[in-house]
DNA sequence: ATCTATTGATAAGGATTCCTTATGGCACTA
DNA sequence: TAGTGCCATAAGGAATCCTTATCAATAGAT
């Protein structure tokens, strides 16, 4: 005979009857009628092909097990938490409350959006594991395109177009120029490229931007390349030059320089999420996306203006 | 949201088809149609509030899992081997192919019914635990009393009429006389209890069938009580006297002594199965008993008569 | 490029299972 | 002897499952 094929519901009828030795509570217990425990319980018993429960000619009222019923009593219930156990897990895990979720990108954004972010999208997901790396744009993308990192967070230069791989703009970051807050620049709103022909300019890895722009002859222009944002950073409050950075990459808070926007050229990066085409993501991954993009969607544009 | 509830079958077409990568070779495996499987793989999906395989715009044509199916997959084939341990388990217990079967029966039977009895009833069944316990009737009785045992052979005494009890009679085993070949009993094919006065007669464990007899006078007569069997069949060999033994405990296939049967009064002990009434038998219990039924029927007054 | 074969999705109907209400039978109680 | 509490049974409706028939998309072949 093949075996039999149990029903979650109805080792759970089995187990209560069992429990509460009868029939009526268990119904109770189960929100079901009388009769459906007793179609249940029958129908185990042709499936084991053996009856669990002795006939009530007892002188207790007491519905009791058979010795197999009593054999079989603890195995259903291993069964049943075992079922509940993966279902549980995986509620959780749908939910996003639970699981593994792998992050990469660039470092503005990190050091500028993620950190209200992520802090607010963890709040209430506590069990929730989060791997985190920045790197540059091109590193964050093979990331994702290795599926070592279930999202990232990128540019998309154009040599990526073709690979498989699903850009979803979010933020726009401008370009502009960093100085001392004493330096004759600090004054003015905006400024053109020429204008910073005379500066001392200092290159940076974000320099790149200004390839394939009107703007490119400052590259060959510029005596110094410093990669180290924390050295460059150092070198700008020293007075040694000047530099362009996009906005997100402009430190926060810093009281010895300023950022002026660059607005001929206007260059604009836009950043976003970066994800595998054709493979969906996690529970949780699928959950961070939307969040940031709920809550960046509004103060999209307004980010690179204000301040 | 209430936990979702699995059911096995569902959790078997998703492993297929996530491991053959096709809806069609796992609706094969199913022996369902592939329309069955997508609605099954649908409904899980649904239950799970997540997708489960990724659509199939990949350039390979393999449906692929999502890695939330991923994840699931290994917890799906956990539980469905569990669930198919346990069905198997109970489908074994309920064909008694194995558990645990406690058996006491009196010693007569143990040995001249039960050896070729049991031998074959087991012959099938290897995995089948059996515990043997052998005892005059009273213990066997009370062992079945406290269930310690599954079922017991023994005969039923007046005194226990009462107690939860149900009794199969099965073998009738008759009173006679037991003496050496040469002895001039030897000879002869029935007795009246009168002519046992003029001998020697022996007690033994089973003297007390005598009791409410009218041969109850010669357990008065009787000089000697010999309550161990061994010795008792010794003494017998010797031609020390006679005694009285139910036909099933003179031993088998002895040359030295000989058995004629009790005629005048006819005694005769109904030997049968006992166990506890208003509980089931373990389905390895139930088959024993019936398996016992079958096998004796047919001979059951034979036994006594023949040899 | 068109055709064909293969894949999964969808729709509609019938078969099956599940669950309900209503009722029956049995044992214990008063 | 009627009453009460228990489970079993019967019959009908509701929900589910599974089928056939068809569609849509893709890949490979001609």
């Amino acid at each position: 005979m093949a075996l039999p094929e149990f029903k979650i519901a109805q080792l759970r009828h089995f187990v209560w009857v069992a429990e509460l030795k009868g029939f009526h509570t268990a119904a109770e217990k189960a929100c079901r009628t009388q009769p459906a425990i007793s179609l249940s319980i029958r129908d185990l018993e042709n499936k084991l092909s053996t009856v669990l429960f002795e006939k009530r000619n007892a002188k207790t009222s007491n519905t009791e097990l058979t010795p197999f019923g009593q054999y079989f009593l603890p195995k259903a219930k291993e069964l049943i938490a075992h079922h509940d156990n993966v279902a549980q897990d995986m509620a959780l895990m749908s939910e996003h409350k639970t699981g593994h979720l792998r992050l990469a990108s660039v470092p503005s954004i990190a050091c500028r959006m993620l950190p209200e972010l992520l802090s607010k999208f963890i709040a209430d997901v506590p069990e929730l594991h989060i791997s985190f790396y920045d790197d540059n744009s091109e590193a964050v993308l093979r990331k994702v395109e290795k599926q070592q990192v279930d999202i990232g967070i990128a540019s998309l230069p154009h040599e990526h177009e073709h690979a498989d791989i699903t850009f979803t703009p979010i933020w726009e970051d401008q370009l502009g120029v960093v100085c001392r807050e004493d330096h004759p620049f600090a004054e003015v709103t905006e400024l053109h490229w020429k204008e910073l022909r005379k500066q001392r300019l200092i290159r940076n890895g974000t320099s790149r931007l200004l390839e394939d722009t009107e703007a490119e002859p400052l590259l060959s222009d510029s005596q110094f390349l410093i990669s180290n944002m924390l050295s460059l950073i150092a070198m700008l409050e020293e007075g040694l030059g000047i530099t362009t950075l996009p906005w997100f990459a402009f430190p926060k808070n810093n009281s010895k320089l300023r950022f002026i926007p660059l607005t001929t050229p206007k260059i604009v990066r836009h950043i976003g999420i970066v994800q595998l085409r054709n493979k969906s993501l996690s529970p949780a991954a699928e959950a961070l996306a939307s969040f940031i993009l709920k809550n960046t969607n509004q103060d999209k544009t307004k980010d690179v203006e204000s301040e």
